[in-house]
DNA sequence: GATTTTTTCAATCGATCGTTTGACGGGTGC
DNA sequence: GCACCCGTCAAACGATCGATTGAAAAAATC
């Protein structure tokens, strides 16, 4: 028997049971601070069963990084590509693009079965915990939204050199990773009167900040043509 | 005998190693991957050696946090006394702010044995891993030092209603916090000619972006006067 | 309803964790 | 020379870690 024995992406409860649990506990705790017991007991299952469902106790921290990581990504590319249809040749507008690149974490938010505070803890501790080093299925799906991104922000911003729009972007990445995973604090400043915790003014204070940073300098100018080089991130 | 029984400042030179070792594997490993058997490897000192000087592997661990970071804010703030000095009545313009808030850093970085890459990551780990939840001692240096940005942040925007200015000064810390935990890949592409990797350079960066970010929308106004309310952070 | 497969379980594995102990050595003061 | 404190050391402590086993229970297949 060979590694990697997960029982694949079936839908046994107890499995079902372990991922929400490990979830909850991960975004509170840190993945390295839970243990396979503390998650089987709150999970209300045996400790073999992170072995059985998962192949291991690694097995089941990729599947919690790839759950939501991998859709937002998808969202994420899809909401570029609808945009660029509609852009035709001109570029997309930088808020817009901004909008593409932070909702899709809105979207995904829904599917859980966190509150919207650990979801976001979650989220932000997969992306900040160490960027670098994700699950490979996870990594390739970052590879390509990230050059599609910046290629997009490229041409939304063409008085900005290749060097600096990759600092730009870098700086941008992290106010939103940050937020996601610290930004707890600031809520309770920022409730709107109804009970919805205004997510939409986040997501619009977040993109007026990060679209000043990075166009700041350049003047925004009118449409430049012409096909872009490729490069790698 | 009560706790917190550690052998307090001392200049025992297995000490230093220890904590030189500590801040090494921290900065590579992350603060929880790494054992009290990792460290005295590494520092050539016996297992009991940790809890002879340290009291405990805690107590190492906040002995590591507090020994670059409190300087760091002392720093800042005796920037922004000098600053605010020299403005006399009027507000600090909002570049100096930033760099009196990130300069520090780079200071701090030569009193470390560590690269410049790894003292960075150290720092980011410190700053990210758990923002709040510090030791009690470097707490505190936090929160005057945040107190005192926030106000002359507050005084250099004055279009900027208090609300906003708290979430537009967490993007700004998310932003440098992140670059100093994960900026490493960065700065192969920004390397000067010269041995020196621009440092100077990133700050500028940094420092033009996160202007651009927390001015956007009001306009810079001419120094404005009057007492400001205090407002805990 | 018998057979096969999947899932759960208590018990236990060896490894590693942070910490403690008691002995040993070398200064220092007297 | 003796007493005393400080630093170091090998050895061991109990606790907890992730993982495995083999059998029982539950589901699925025929």
């Amino acid at each position: 028997m060979s590694a990697a024995s997960t029982k694949a992406s079936g839908g046994s409860a107890t499995r079902r049971r372990l991922l929400e649990a490990a979830e909850a506990l991960f975004s509170e705790e840190g993945f390295d601070r839970v243990s396979v017991r503390d998650i089987t007991e709150r999970g209300q299952a045996n400790v073999a069963a992170v072995n059985y469902h998962f192949g291991s106790r690694e097995g089941l921290v990729e599947q919690v990084m790839a759950r939501y990581i991998n859709p937002i990504n998808e969202e994420r590319v899809a909401r570029l590509d609808k945009l660029e249809r509609a852009a035709g040749s001109k570029a997309v507008p930088l808020e817009e693009l901004l909008d593409a690149f932070v909702r899709p974490f809105a979207t995904q938010v829904r599917r859980s079965e966190l509150s919207e505070r650990l979801f976001y803890k979650l989220m932000g501790r997969i992306l900040a915990d160490e960027l670098v080093k994700l699950p490979e299925s996870v990594e390739r799906g970052f590879e390509v939204m990230l050059r599609r991104f910046r290629k997009a922000f490229g041409k939304a911003l063409p008085g900005v050199d290749e060097q600096e729009l990759l600092w730009r972007m870098h700086f941008t990445v992290g106010a939103m990773v940050h937020t996601m995973a610290h930004g707890e604090a600031l809520y309770r400043f920022s409730e709107g009167a109804s009970g919805q915790p205004s997510m939409e003014s986040t997501l619009s204070r977040f993109i007026q900040y990060a679209a000043a940073g990075l166009r700041q300098g350049g003047v925004e100018p009118e449409a430049k043509e012409g096909p872009q080089e490729e490069f790698l991130f």
